[in-house]
RNA sequence: GUGGUUGUAGCUCAGUUGGUUAGAGCGCAAGAUUGUGGAUCUUGAGGUCGCGGGUUCAAGACCCGUCUUCCACCCCA
């Protein structure tokens, strides 16, 4: 049996684990700093919470899971009869792997609404899944660092996440670009052009702009029935940077004036502060996920090839479909896979990551080794993180190690240091080698 | 989901128009050095050539299928 993974996954050495768990750690410690509290959620949803939530594309890329027992004994029998796939999978798997933690979080908010104080904030970092094709900085299981408020309208909440967005990157010492934009002003872009009706279509078109320039976007335009006029229209509307030339435009707005009002109210806020990366409102902004009402966000990694390393926005009733009306909720998430490949690529991992024990312990024969054992819990009691090599092994067996664990000390017991109680320390970086205490030894490591 | 691409030792990769026993570097193990890791030298171990079929006297190489990798779409973190 050879072994292998399933595609789109993989497994997660120490090295590779001792910097994923310091870009959570950080993450969590300022999702915890301002005021949000950690719920986690199953892996597995019922397929009905999840189909719907994500537009026809995501329903495909949706993983599903095969009922327990004689799944087939309740097939659909026409479905299965025409090989409709899409129509028998209802009838043979009843669950589903999360999506995005976005969904879930608003069943958990319907299903626990009674015990919750509102405006509830969480985060939630957790995998997900997505049967898509894999590509760089694109898995089938990946992790996901959510923050999200719901009950409350208040634009103070963007500012806020537009905030976590700055700190976290600043901390991580990755620069970043955080757009803002809003779904309502997408929406007046639409009306003023005259092509309301082709909204999706535009918004998918103009979400390119960046990578295939204004023809490619007048181009696909055309393609999706977009009329000429209205084209133009567009073109001459994106030509528009700042939001006050936007005002203009969209006077005809009501919708898109609102957008307009919103954002400007988001900036009042941020402008209190003083954030490390930019954060631009940029009109081309658009974002897939279906369920998106007002301000959207998404990061870019400055100096990168990269797509979005995260993204977000309002939704003014994604709990409405679980029986829960008039909740508005905001927030984003982190992609944590493509911040860790941005960070290795441009080598941001602090060289700290890069060793674990900072004290190693070799021992002569087996009546050093035990009292070895004994300073070891010493040391490991007061703190440090200590080992012992597992047997009085060859000299440059046990050095080997050491110098392959990046040990920067080692502390080295034969006969005679366990009878005087002086132990020699060696520097494992310059050499150097001296002989101390376990008291001094513990001292000088702190 | 569509089109393309990749797979040979633990890792990175050679391998000629199909032709003897599939190689290198790094890494690994042992020794040179019996109380000292990194450098050097010596020796050694390690391969179902992704997997399954097919063509051929003969396949790592050619054909088909499949899995995986990466890329462009689609979409997205």
């Amino acid at each position: 049996m050879k072994p292998s993974l399933p595609k789109g996954t993989r497994d997660f050495t120490p090295a590779q684990m001792r910097k994923r768990n310091y870009l959570f750690d950080t993450i969590r410690e300022v999702f915890t700093r301002y005021g949000y509290q950690p719920i986690e959620t199953p892996a597995l949803e019922s397929l009905s919470t999840l189909t719907g939530k994500y537009g026809e594309e995501g329903d495909k890329l949706l993983f599903k899971v095969l009922n327990n027992g004689d799944f087939l004994g309740g097939a659909d029998e026409q479905a299965l009869a025409a090989r409709d796939s899409a129509k028998l999978a209802s009838s043979i798997a009843k669950r589903g792997l999360r999506y995005d933690l976005t969904v879930p979080f608003a069943r958990f908010v319907v299903m626990n609404q009674q015990d919750l104080n509102f405006p509830f904030k969480r985060y939630q970092i957790q995998p997900v899944w997505r049967a898509d094709r894999p590509q760089k900085g694109r898995y089938q299981e990946f992790y996901q660092c959510d923050v999200d408020v719901v009950g409350s309208d208040s634009l103070m909440y963007e500012a806020e996440l537009a905030s976590i967005y700055d700190e976290v990157f600043a901390k991580l010492g990755l620069k970043v670009r955080i757009l803002l934009n809003n779904r309502k002003i997408l929406a007046g872009m639409a009306e003023v052009a005259g092509i309301a009706d082709r909204f999706m279509d535009m918004t998918i078109a103009i979400d390119k702009l960046d990578k295939v320039g204004m023809d490619g976007v007048k181009k696909e335009l055309a393609e999706r029935g977009v009329p000429e006029d209205g084209i133009n229209r567009i073109e001459t509307l994106l030509a528009n940077q700042s939001l006050e030339a936007w005002k203009g435009e969209l006077a005809g707005s009501e919708t898109g004036l609102k957008g307009i009002a919103e954002l400007e109210t988001v900036f009042g806020y941020l402008a209190q502060n003083e954030p490390a990366n930019e954060v631009v409102f940029d009109p081309t902004l658009a974002r897939g996920l279906s369920y998106y009402t007002g301000c959207i966000f998404e990061v870019r990694a400055l100096g990168a090839q990269m797509g979005s390393i995260g993204g977000g926005g309002r939704y003014d009733d994604l709990t409405g479909i679980f029986g829960l009306a008039n909740v508005s909720g905001v927030g984003v998430s982190f992609g944590a896979e493509r911040i860790y490949d941005v960070m290795e690529e441009l080598e941001l991992f602090p060289a700290s990551l890069s060793q674990d024990l900072a004290l190693l312990f070799v021992a002569f024969d087996e009546e050093t080794h035990r009292y070895a054992f004994r300073c070891l819990a010493q040391a490991r009691a007061a703190g440090i993180t200590a080992d012992l090599y597992p047997e009085p092994a060859k000299l440059k067996k046990q050095m080997k190690y050491a110098n392959d664990r990046r040990v920067p000390y080692v502390v080295l017991i034969g006969s005679e240091e366990m009878a005087n109680g002086l132990l020699t320390l060696k520097n494992m970086e310059s050499g150097e080698q001296g002989r101390h205490t376990l008291e001094e030894i513990i001292e000088k490591l702190h």
